[in-house]
Formats: structure tokens, C-alpha cells, sequence
DNA sequence: AAGGGCCGTGCTCATATGAGCAGAATCCTG
DNA sequence: CAGGATTCTGCTCATATGAGCACGGCCCTT
């Protein structure tokens, strides 16, 4: 397209889109044949000059879910729109309620849902609305904090969940990562927490998010991990934390001892799932999130348009 | 429009939009008839929740124009778009561009053309093509500056516009300013000066800028005034200045005495021109740019979105 | 300079879309 | 709860738009 089309396809474009002119009218009056204006407004959306965005708080990007569907090999993904939002809490916000709308419009509507917890899932229960399934039964799929400062948070997000969906939650009774492997071990033979890990490998359907490993990591805030152990699993390739579980880039375990004093759900029973959705949002969720993605950890993504051109471009 | 329709209006935007489904698709994917759907959009369009944009440096806000040409009775404008603007400077250019774009297409083409001198007016001669017009006369309407550290911008602008042009250039070889009213009555009467200001009174079209009444002002740098100067002016009102003369937000003379000692075409006979083109572009601008449009200084105005979304909302 | 291929143009025709309208559904109001 | 008013729905019809095609000019080759 030479230097006069592009200028002509701009001034057509001024007259279509902002003053609602016909093809025939802008032919009119930029002296061209109404067959030229159509084909200078093609161009004009060819090259990339025309863009189109959608104003709202629950706008998705379907192109780029279609990508990641086609190209990374998930069965479903729910890209949120970065148009508009002015704070990373606001995106927060827009993925947890796309995780909401997900769940709810999920059929077959799932018998038991194992979930993890977190600031993510935490905002998803929070958006769900009362009423959204029926009879649902939600299991904690790993271990829990009871001594992080916002107390409760990881059994406030199933049982939420649970009650929202006219169920009730089953709540898995253990810290998330134990000290000694003996003690591990000790809880997992319980009685109840056998049952409950049980319970969680039989679910149908998981719901989880995953962390970053930094310092603002929940296990560094709720004690379960030091600084200085998160900066020695980055040494060692770790992206961050699956349902408790730290993964390099390629979705592999990290730290087999550490691995193994951490109770929950395998990440070999995530992989197997016939339904796994993964929930992330912001930056620093772009590495485990690809992670997760690549190593086929989830089977459906729920995440910001940024995070997906991360996974899609970087 | 309830909740319910409006997510089904961003939904049906989607498909539209980013999907470039038919109505009739979407109908069949939302279960919706496709009137329902061309109605859904309709409203997502009323609603604001579609935005358009046209990305390329020469795309122009054509409502914002006609609401300038309607509101503020200018008998045109030019808006350039702000959309995909990384720098001020960027903008900048975009508005000499669309200047220069303006008086390339101007019909009659001016055979006398009164031009004053400053950063922006020099980008707009640069932004201009040889052969532009053919045959044009341009004229210094205010005093140049010789001694300012960019030596030599005012007569610069005023040779390459009538270059470009195919014409010859008339400068006026008087200082802006003088710190005496004696010499500057003296100045104007000497045969030269004198003839130039006849030549720029008569004048058919006149291009100007205007400048902030701030520290950076090129009267500033170019030792006319003093900073102390120029506080003292803003207390009195100035807004910035109009072809070398302070005027307050009415477009009035500030400063009397100090306009007596300022050489060139008085604001008077710019009113009465039928034909005077202002051209201005950043924040720094709007309140003289304001006061230029409310006392009918120009007949019309090339300006960015932004200072145009001032002087109709602000 | 003639011939062949290529691109741009303006057309025909099929399709997509918006305006306007009559009936249905819903919502007030007494 | 009846009745009127208002909104909503699905249609018909007119218009706007995009696909495809044949022609003509242009350029390039030989």
C-alpha cells in the first residue's frame, strides 16, 4: 500500500468509524468509488491501524484463548482483558470473577471439586454467587494454614465454595509442609487425613492457582519456609509452587525432600485429571504459570491477557 | 439494560468484534435471535463499552473537531488523535504534521502568508513538502530573535515554509522586545521595518503559535525577559503569549507598556483576519490556547485531542 | 515494440445488517 | 385483579457491505 492509499485509508476510516458515514457517502466525499473506500478500509484493518477494544470488567480475549487452546494444547481457556483496568488489584479482581463465571457455567456441573487455597482462590469463592451449583462437594486437595496472619483463609475459600454451591467442604486437617519426614508420613497414615487425601484424589474435577517463588510467597509468610529457603529453590531452577509443590520451568519437582515433607495431592494425580483449572493473574505468575501449562498440569487456564501473550510470545 | 444483558452484549461484542462472526453465528452460539444480537450490540456500543481507535500518526478526532467548529465557532479545526502516542514529543510532531497537512490542502492557496516564529512553527516548516504551494510570499509578523541559543529558528521557518513554497520570504529585522518605548517608536519607523509590518498587515492568511507564560518561554531564553518578568505577568493574569504579546485567559493585553514595546502585527489586526491558523500542542498550552479560541484570535486551530478535550470540556 | 503476466478498478450478485412495525409480554396503577 | 401503558420480540423490507469476476492499463521481458 503506497504513501496517498494509506492516508486515504486513514481519512476513510475517520469518516466510517467515528462519523458513522456509509461507504458510499466517504466515496463521495473523498472522490472515490465506494468499491476503493471498502477496500481501503480493509487495508486499514489489515495493516493494523484499525483497534477495536472492548470496555468492560468481564470483556475476554477469545483470539488469544483460541491460541492458547490450539497452540499450548489446553482443552478450555478464559483470557480476561487488560482494557481499561487501572491496578493490578483490578485484574485480580476480573480473573477471579472469570474463574467464577467458568465454574458456574462448567457441565457437567462436577460431584467433588478438590481445591487448593490462596489470595486467588480466595477472590474466586468471593465471587461466586450463592446458589451456583447444587450438592457440590469441595475437598481440600493440600495441607492448610492455620498460622498465617490472615487466619482461616485457606478454609474460608472451600468452605465458601462449598456453601455457595449448596454443599459442604472437607477440609484437609495438616500443615502444608512439615518439618521432619517422620511427621509427614505420621499425618499422612491418620485416619482422617488419609481419608481426606483420599477423597481429594478421587475428586472429578480440581480448582487451583499457583505461586510465585518470591519472598511475599504465602509459605515464607505463614512460616512454613524462610527466605533463604525460597532464594535456594530459585538457585535451583524452582518458578513457584503448585498446590504446595515447587516446580522448576519445566514443571518438575525441585526438591524431592522438600517434596516429600509437603502433604496434598500429587502433582502426578493433577496431571492426570480429566478436569484441572488453573487460576493466575500478574506478573510474577508468568513463569509458574508456564510452567504449569507446559508440563500439563491443567487441562483449562484462567488468566490475565498479559499472562497469555507471556505464554503465547515470550 | 439488566446484568444479564449486558453480559450477553460483551459476550456477542466478542464474537463480533475479535471473532468477526456474523450476527446470525452469534445468535445461534448465545441462543439468541440475531436481532436480539444487533440489538446487544447496539446497546454495547451506547453503553461505551466498544472503543474504536485509529492508530496511525495522522489520524485525526473528527467530533472533536465539529464540536470545535460548533461550540467554539471556529470556522475549522484539525484534532490529531492522541491514540498510540509514547512521547510528547511524538505529539508534537503529529500536530506540525497535520499543520503542515492543512495548508498543503488549503484552497485558494494564500498568496501573502504572515507567519510567526517558535519551536512549533519551525517543526511545521520541516514537516512541509517542496512544492507545497507555488508562487507564496511569506511574511515575519513579529519580531525575531537573533540572539537565542537555537540562532537563527525564526528566520529559518519563515525561509523554508516560502522555499517549500516556491516563494520568497520577508523578515522582519527588528528584536522582539525593546526595553525601551522610544526605540521601539524609533525601530518601527524606519523604512524597512516599516515596510515589512505594511506587507504582514496585508496580509491573506496568517500562521501562528502561541506560548506558555511559564520559565521555559522562548522570551526567556532568548533574555527578552526575565523570569521574574514573567511571574510578574502570570500574577497579573497572562496565560502565555500571542505573536509575541502576553494576553490573560479573555485574550486581553496584560501588560500594556510591555505591549507597546513589543514589535510586529497587533492582536487587533489578527482578529480581523479572515483567515489566521493557530497551531499549538502539549498541556503547557491549554490555558493560552483557550484564551486565543475565546477572543477569536484564530479562524482556525490545529491542535492534539487532549488540549481540544480542554477547550470543550474544561 | 509486441506479448504476456500482473495489478488495480468497477462492476454483478449474494449476504449481512439496520429501520420500522405489529403482536406479545410485562409492568404498573387504581 | 383488570386495564392500560410500556417495553420487548420477531418479523418484513430496504440498505449497506463483501466476494468474486472481467476488463483495462501497466510493467517487464524478449
Amino acid at each position: 500500500m503506497d504513501d496517498i492509499d494509506e492516508l486515504l485509508s486513514i481519512r476513510a476510516a475517520e469518516l466510517y468509524y467515528e462519523e458513522n458515514k456509509t461507504q458510499e457517502e466517504i466515496g463521495h466525499a473523498l472522490q472515490l468509488t465506494r468499491w476503493k473506500v471498502g477496500r481501503l478500509l480493509t487495508q486499514a484493518k489489515e495493516q493494523g491501524f484499525i483497534r477495536i477494544e472492548i470496555l468492560h470488567a468481564r470483556a475476554r480475549r477469545l483470539p488469544l484463548e483460541r491460541r492458547l487452546r490450539d497452540e499450548r494444547g489446553l482443552a478450555d481457556a478464559v483470557v480476561v482483558s487488560r482494557a481499561g483496568v487501572r491496578s493490578p488489584e483490578e485484574l485480580q479482581e476480573r480473573v477471579a470473577q472469570a474463574a467464577a463465571d467458568y465454574l458456574t457455567a462448567l457441565r457437567p456441573v462436577p460431584r467433588t471439586l478438590g481445591v487448593s487455597w490462596g489470595r486467588t482462590l480466595f477472590d474466586v469463592s468471593q465471587h461466586l454467587r450463592t446458589g451456583w451449583a447444587s450438592g457440590l462437594n469441595v475437598v481440600q486437595i493440600n495441607g492448610g494454614v492455620s498460622l498465617n496472619r490472615r487466619a482461616g483463609t485457606a478454609a474460608a475459600t472451600a468452605v465458601a465454595i462449598a456453601h455457595k454451591g449448596g454443599g459442604s467442604a472437607t477440609l484437609l486437617p495438616s500443615p502444608a509442609i512439615l518439618e521432619r519426614l517422620e511427621t509427614k508420613v505420621a499425618i499422612e497414615s491418620d485416619r482422617v487425613v488419609a481419608g481426606v487425601i483420599d477423597l481429594a484424589r478421587s475428586a472429578d474435577a480440581f480448582l487451583f492457582s499457583a505461586g510465585a517463588a518470591d519472598h511475599r510467597s504465602v509459605h515464607v509468610e505463614s512460616g512454613y519456609l524462610s527466605e533463604a529457603d525460597v532464594d535456594l529453590l530459585v538457585q535451583k531452577g524452582a518458578v513457584g509452587d503448585v498446590v504446595g509443590r515447587y516446580v522448576d520451568a519445566q514443571g518438575d519437582i525441585v526438591d524431592p525432600s522438600l517434596d516429600a515433607r509437603t502433604v496434598g495431592l500429587t502433582l502426578d494425580r493433577l496431571r492426570q485429571a480429566a478436569l484441572a483449572i488453573a487460576v493466575t493473574s500478574g506478573e510474577s505468575k508468568h513463569a509458574v504459570t508456564d510452567a504449569v501449562v507446559r508440563s500439563g498440569l491443567c487441562t483449562v487456564l484462567v488468566t490475565d491477557e498479559e499472562t497469555a501473550l507471556h505464554l503465547l510470545d515470550g
